[in-house]
DNA sequence: GTACATCAAATCGTATACGATCAGTGTGCG
DNA sequence: CGCACACTGATCGTATACGATTTGATGTAC
């Protein structure tokens, strides 16, 4: 063959199939057969297991043996169980990250921020959603833990596969989000300790998880 | 085929691979062959590749493309790395087990605690670590979101697996975390705040963390 | 003696093939 | 008419085979 092998065929798979459940080209309950796949690919079945694989141990997919694989049904105890491991990782990640956090960025921020409020007033929500996947991004990206790091991608990832299934969560939060977001950063600008940071990053997370139990009728989560 | 195939060739090879490393028979460095293993389950390569990717996935062998498999080597960084991610995530687990813990499981808890006291009198390290290990089984053990224990429960194994690769690292540690379990379960027996046992659970993995890390010269954790 | 090109062995990556297993369907019996 | 059972089609699980890639050794030129 001639052309470089820029990645393995199983992670292009992979590639593939994440993106199209996170975009919501695959709704949950979608069948995932190999061999379809393998075929839309231009490869063998072998690679395609693989990615399957890696899927459902990132709780994307749900796998059945000697059945097949479905995109993970979402529910309310899914988004729960998500929100509350990002509830104690993303403020660690963060506050680990906050070493990293210097004037430029803290500048790229706020206007990040600001952005996020003129999509309120244009009634954009999808920007919105955009901007503040974004936003989080730049909070804890710099996290020099990787296992952290990694953990948060994949809850990122989770969250926004549930939004593609339309399963909408948010109640009136996004005016209260922009203020957290901004007495988050006024902390990160006043070297606040590493604790400090935390906590303001985890209430920001609960207050969203508890407006959606509230508005769902369900009890508040017990951490 | 008459035997009844209770679990399938690449479980069983993420099994007897993923013991081994914890065991200590596979040491750090080294290197996983697809082809011996295979022959020694009696398998092909193909659900031993699996199988290796989803320890990869663990952290607890490393993979190079076209090249192979190694078991993880261990270093203070990724055990502070490993600590850190434990350190946030256990005592939300055991938070959310707090409801599951009635005057049956305190008592069991404090037996298990008493008899890693009397570990200490006999000079027993290897049952003291075993039982510490079944202690924390034991806090974390029924927490409600599935997510969260098995990250607790991957962490753990990784620690196991460095411990086997004596990787020593707790000087003096044991008889503090005694003292520590006991209040902790005083708080429980107490029926504390989710907040304040996670905050009492947390500082018990801090001060482990830290004594290494102090022992070790180097600078404490941020979080 | 060192640096570089070449080659061979080891090992991985994946295609193909076939057996194993499961869900759904039809048929016969009670 | 309803239930149990065998059958079938779809799909997965794994063995085998072969090409691709890396690594280390060997030889050669400087």
């Amino acid at each position: 063959m001639v052309a470089v092998m820029t990645a393995s065929k199983s992670e292009a798979a992979y590639q593939l199939v994440s993106e199209r459940i996170v975009n919501g080209a695959y709704s949950p309950g979608y069948r995932l057969v190999l061999g379809t796949i393998a075929d839309e690919l231009g490869c063998s079945v072998v690679p395609v297991r693989e990615a399957i694989r890696r899927l459902e141990a990132e709780g994307l997919v749900h796998f059945t043996r000697n059945v097949g694989a479905t995109v993970a049904h979402v529910d309310s105890t899914l988004y729960l169980h998500t929100m509350q491991t990002l509830m104690v990782i993303e403020p660690a990640a963060t506050a680990l990250a906050a070493d990293a956090m210097d004037a430029a960025w803290l500048a790229k921020a706020r206007a990040l921020n600001e952005n996020m409020r003129q999509c309120l007033e244009d009634f954009d929500p999808v920007a919105f959603t955009r901007m503040n996947t974004e936003f989080h991004q730049l909070l804890y990206g710099q996290c020099p833990n990787p296992h952290i790091l990694d953990l948060v991608q994949r809850g990122w990832r989770r969250l926004a596969a549930m939004r593609a299934s339309s399963f909408t969560h948010i109640p009136n939060r996004a005016r209260a989000s922009v203020q957290e977001h901004e007495a988050l950063l006024d902390l990160i600008g006043n070297h606040a300790t590493p604790a400090q940071i935390e906590a303001a990053c985890r209430d920001h997370r609960s207050n969203t998880l508890n407006a959606y139990l509230k508005a769902a009728g369900m009890a508040p989560s017990a951490i």
